[in-house]
DNA sequence: AACGGTGTCAACCAAATAGTTGACTGATAC
DNA sequence: GTATCAGTCAACTATTTGGTTGACACCGTT
């Protein structure tokens, strides 16, 4: 990117490791990009670096390579994780929530839902903590928020494929709504149906 | 494949058409697999080719190359929707029989899954139904079974989400669980779950 | 001032990949 | 019997793609 003649410009004194770190930022948020868009497979490292703004040589430097940086992006967004524990709000609450931030930037159900089907039984787990925190769900069934008779890991698992369902079959979103699932209509009617639902899993009467 | 001087063996007089449509077919066959498993930009033509036990330049002069493969096998698979039109069953049991057939053969939905996560909004439905059935959901909210209260299509999106879940959070499943989603374990009870949920979606009293 | 290290890049390279070419085989039509 | 055509394939090609090489600029240290 940089012209012939003209020399570069001169890292600062200490600007030098800040540069290596926003290098590797940079290529971090555009590898969300571009990871989250097309998947692993369709994802090109060109278009990452071009993305930063950056020599795509930098990805193997700081990475080691394309699958380094999915790596990377994968354990960093892991922290991520949905747990209903948000004591002091509803779980209808933390449920619209969880759906309105997925429709607002839709990047990280996308980029859990590629590595859903990417996903090979069997692999090893290497580090990530290899059990799924239930304490919040748990919690608002002791409160009575919630049946205590549902199964805690069925009841996360059903409420995350109702906030990701937009994503995983947006076309089927467009032939039952008529419209796309980022139109204001579908989050109205579909906020609405999720909330109800939520206030449905409450003890039977 | 074929041994250097052995001849090819000699097309019986009628077989000539049913070659071709064997080729066709064992090309679609090897196509479902090998793009399920992968998605559009992870398949090989290839490896289609191989696992389809054909010379690989017979899905050009078939399909006019990957994308016509891929795209003929999509509008076939168009018939395959879910609806939940089906008197006689009950909506649970239309729900579970939905979620086993994924259980036990994964492929439909994850085709169906990775042509979601390509999904470009605003894209043209050529000639595919661009309206979606909702009649089943319809006439069980007309007969009582289901809350006429709620949105059809909001029900079928939810349904549908339920039933595709296993498939699209594997990794989830397994730290929820313990289990793979393929575990006969989960598979119990998560039926149980789908099953009351959709027993909760009845009237409210 | 020479040296070594870090951050960066343009140019190059090898493998993979989708697609093309030209040939061959046998059956049918003329 | 010759021409034509459908079906098939091995070999080839152009392009894409991830990755490597070698260089260079700038800084701090000796």
């Amino acid at each position: 990117m940089r012209e012939p003649g003209k020399p570069r410009r001169s890292p600062a004194p200490e600007e030098r490791q800040a540069d290596a770190d926003r290098t590797r930022r940079v290529l971090l948020a555009a590898a969300y990009e571009e990871f989250a868009e097309k998947g692993y497979a369709g994802a090109r490292v060109h278009e990452i670096a071009a993305r930063a703004n950056v020599n795509k040589q930098l990805i193997n430097y700081y990475f080691g390579g394309k699958e380094g940086l999915y790596r990377t992006l994968q354990s960093q967004w892991l922290k991520h994780e949905a747990t209903f524990h948000d004591p002091g709000r509803s779980a209808a609450d933390v449920a619209e929530s969880y759906l309105h931030d997925g429709l607002d930037d839709p990047r990280g159900t996308r980029l859990m839902v590629w590595r859903g089907l990417s996903y090979a039984e069997g692999q090893e787990t290497p580090d990530e903590e290899p059990v799924q925190d239930l304490s919040g769900i748990v919690a608002r069934q002791q409160t009575g928020e919630l049946d205590s008779g549902l199964d805690p890991a069925c009841l996360l698992i059903g409420m995350m494929a109702m906030t990701t369902a937009p994503h995983v079959m947006p076309d089927m979103v467009k032939k039952a709504f008529g419209v796309e699932a980022s139109d204001p209509e579908f989050r109205e009617r579909y906020t609405a149906f999720v909330r109800d639902m939520v206030s449905r899993l409450g003890p039977r009467p």
